[in-house]
DNA sequence: TCCATAAACTTAAGTGCTTAAGTATTGCAA
DNA sequence: TTGCAATACTTAAGCACTTAAGTTTATGGA
């Protein structure tokens, strides 16, 4: 069966869409966040503390995605940033005692989704899953 | 090895991006449209003309996410409209010579994309892939 | 020391999705 | 026949990303 044939691009999209979609109904019920906040939180937290740009490089994404998000992030006052003395250019981003509390309800709420996928795949075909989608991610990142 | 150890989450929602992107970079170059544009015109063509509301059903989106899309494709004139005798909140949609020129060029740029995760995925294994997908997208739906 | 280049970040505009609330139109039941 | 509920679509606002072009600060070479 060819990627053609099975429709892989389209499945993939669509389990992304669907696992996006599920783990941001139980972040936003636990910890009034979604998964992309989470993801930037959890960032931050395990650096201790981060410039945007390393934010921008765990992520895989633009710095000015982050610049965004952070914006959000600071209006929900879940982040706090101040200019790094080092290199004024930079910002040194925390989390406020708001932000670390989320991030922890957010952790424990995304636990349900990992549940909900071991439930759902067998332990010995979830090896070639990662492999598979390893092997995609990096012949597609040259 | 759990969802949670393996990052799954994250690495589906990794590959679906560089998926997304790569076949967007070779569409845009090919035909000038995107993935998402590229599969609303499929299904227009496919149905020989349709509803907004089918449109929406098939590609398993809201209609208001069909509305702003339609509209950015009658922008590029890539596709037209006319309200149905038969039920005249219903709007027929069929594609322009523009919009069909494009859908054919973009299947054919999208044929690469699929080349590709052929060469990176054993034919093997490319079944469990599916399976564990789709078991992922059941499990994920009720 | 000065100056060009690079790096970190911002802004603006655009894509593509969501939810929530609104407007027409249709169809069915009392 | 009226009138209410459902259907098809729209609008507004927000999230999360992109690219392209801007600003500010840092840095290395002449």
């Amino acid at each position: 069966m060819s990627a053609r044939e099975s429709r892989l691009y389209f499945r993939i999209q669509q389990v992304a869409g669907l696992l996006r979609q599920t783990a941001d109904a139980e972040l936003l019920e636990a910890a009034g966040i979604t998964t992309a906040q989470a993801a930037i939180l959890e960032v931050v937290a395990m650096k201790g503390g981060c410039t945007q740009k390393e934010a921008a490089v765990a992520l895989n994404q633009r710095e000015a995605a982050v610049t965004q998000m952070v914006a959000r992030l600071q209006a929900s006052e879940l982040l706090t940033r101040r200019r790094s003395p080092q290199d004024r250019r930079q910002w040194r981003l925390a989390l406020s005692e708001k932000g670390e509390a989320a991030r922890q309800s957010a952790a424990s709420a995304f636990a349900k989704t990992n549940e909900r996928l071991d439930e759902v795949i067998d332990t010995d075909k979830e090896g070639v899953l990662i492999e598979a989608l390893d092997a995609i991610a990096s012949a597609l990142r040259r």
